[in-house]
DNA sequence: GGCGTTATACTCGGATACCACGTGTCCGAGTACCCCCGG
DNA sequence: CCGGGGGTACTCGGACACGTGGTATCCGAGTATAACGCC
């Protein structure tokens, strides 16, 4: 089980692009730039982010990408989830029913416990990450490094 | 993020072994009559849950598998980091200290915000399934299935 | 009849191909800006 | 000097190859069993 490694990108870009002033935009290029990753795959990334509604990207000269909402809105769960997709890492094929020691159907009224323990695990996941939010993370932030990205964001 | 859809056998696998009477043993072959599933593969896996310390190996006719310790002192999540490893899905690369806009290292003296927090969910979701053992799940199961097990073990 | 030896059949364990998803790259459609020209 | 139109350059978005890890399979090493022959 691995999240992919975009992942990070994403959530770096997110968070600078979470400190851009009022209107402004950021280029996927920049972003390259400033993370050392590759652009085209970048901005793949990113247009998955517009496609979730977290961010909207606009084209032309001056144009790139800026928060849809306000950052105390969205979650690291809203970003990890537009990037890896939000299905549960564990699927249920219903094992028991099958092969030769399949379950009779009338032992099967209750969903599987094994995959009721996964699923709970996983819910347990999604909680912890959408109690964080964008606007946390930028908070916490260093003072050097709020001052660096004001300079290339201005 | 997907787990490797053997989990599901290894966990059905474990939940069947932990019914065995003392002392008795199931080989990989009837396990895999028992869920219709490839045998070699699931032997491939359980071996794993040997080399993890859950199950002991027995070679030679009326050889197989059996738990290594009690039911209750195997977690859901003993299992499930067999087969897939412990490694946290999320890597931190320390993507802040990398391309054009590198922080200082004076500026990271804190680990990452964001590296904290897939770490806590991880964890999260690691306590989660760390609190439900396999004795739990053999609890659970319908008096249907567990004569079913009785007569296929016994 | 009891015991040692041998042959046997059955088990796990690791080494070997195949395939899908993540990774990396490219090019095309669309748009806001800027310059130029005319009034 | 001011307004309109066209060209331009820049942006995102989707379509196209490549590599790694999961999936599936096979065969070999090792061992408890069972039969067999001998004492």
């Amino acid at each position: 089980m691995k999240l992919p490694e975009t992942s990070e990108w994403v959530l770096h870009a997110a968070a600078v692009i979470a400190q851009l002033p009022s209107g402004a935009t950021v280029s996927a290029a920049q972003l390259s730039e400033h993370f050392g990753v590759p652009g085209p795959y970048l901005s793949k990334q990113l247009a998955k982010l517009v496609r979730s509604g977290i961010l909207t990207g606009s084209t032309g000269p001056r144009g790139g990408f800026r928060l849809a909402r306000i950052p105390e809105r969205i979650s690291i769960l809203d970003l990890v989830a537009a990037v890896d997709g939000a299905a549960d890492p564990y699927v249920c094929r219903e094992l028991r029913q099958q092969g030769r020691g399949a379950a009779r159907p009338e032992d099967c009224t209750q969903p599987c416990a094994l995959a009721a323990v996964m699923r709970d695990a996983h819910e347990a996941w999604r909680e912890s990450l959408s109690a964080v939010s964008l606007a946390d993370i930028v908070a916490g932030l260093p003072a050097g490094v709020v001052d660096k990205n004001r300079r290339l964001l201005g």
